[in-house]
DNA sequence: ATATCATATCGGCGATTGGCGATATGATAT
DNA sequence: ATATCATATCGCCAATCGCCGATATGATAT
């Protein structure tokens, strides 16, 4: 039913921490901790709200030993999902909250540069 | 703030009774007595959900008399509904609901005709 | 085998949601 | 003023949601 396939897609992305993720998977790949230190949710509520964006189509997941990088998905899994994404990453680049989300990813990014031997 | 005008479009279209009046406002004005009788809920059921699409800019009302014809929006009150919209819009006319919907909607219409002295 | 690290899943809690019937409002008609 | 019709709002209930901490899983390292 085309209508469960829309619904599924539509409530994963009606959800402001979760678009707040798929903005922050613009362009890179990120793992579950990254996410958590960035939104300042749980490890179990991070984890969650992928596992959903994953149902909908939205997001790929890639383990690479203990980590597990996600991105934005590339293959057609719902017939909604690249479409929606494809509107709503042209959104939000204003909003101060999704902006903070920017700054913070990129001062960690840093950090962990800086810790490189 | 960005994020809360993207969240009411977005939360207002992921429910499948409010997708199903947008689909039927396509092209026409309806009443929240026509909508009752197609999608078979209640007069406050529908009366809220119209509510909360108008709240969110995604539909129009026009008091005439007893009625209140509801319409898709023309105007901008929402950066996000207008383009939602257009997505939206063009998806769904396969599924089985809808396409009952509009039968619904046809016959009623049918029958108001052939009630005309 | 044991320990550790990253992630996933489970159970519970308060808040929100979608449905309803009952009641209130607003317009028309008598 | 009263009645009627279309719609809006209110209060309630069951279901879902988003969050968390606790526990389970899966991979790596010792």
């Amino acid at each position: 039913m085309a209508l469960n396939d829309y619904e599924i897609v539509l409530k994963a992305v009606a959800d402001p921490a979760r678009v707040r993720i798929l903005k922050l998977l613009e362009g890179r790949e990120l793992c579950v901790y990254q996410l958590m230190e960035v939104l300042a949710l749980s490890q179990s509520t991070i984890s969650g709200h992928l596992s959903l964006l994953k149902k909908a189509g939205l997001v790929n997941d890639r383990r690479e030993g203990r980590w597990v990088h996600y991105s934005l998905c590339d293959k057609k899994r719902n017939q909604y999902a690249l479409p929606m994404l494809a509107l709503i990453l042209g959104w939000l680049d204003d909003d101060p909250r999704v902006r903070a989300d920017q700054r913070r990813l990129a001062s960690r990014a840093k950090k962990d540069d800086s810790r490189r031997d």
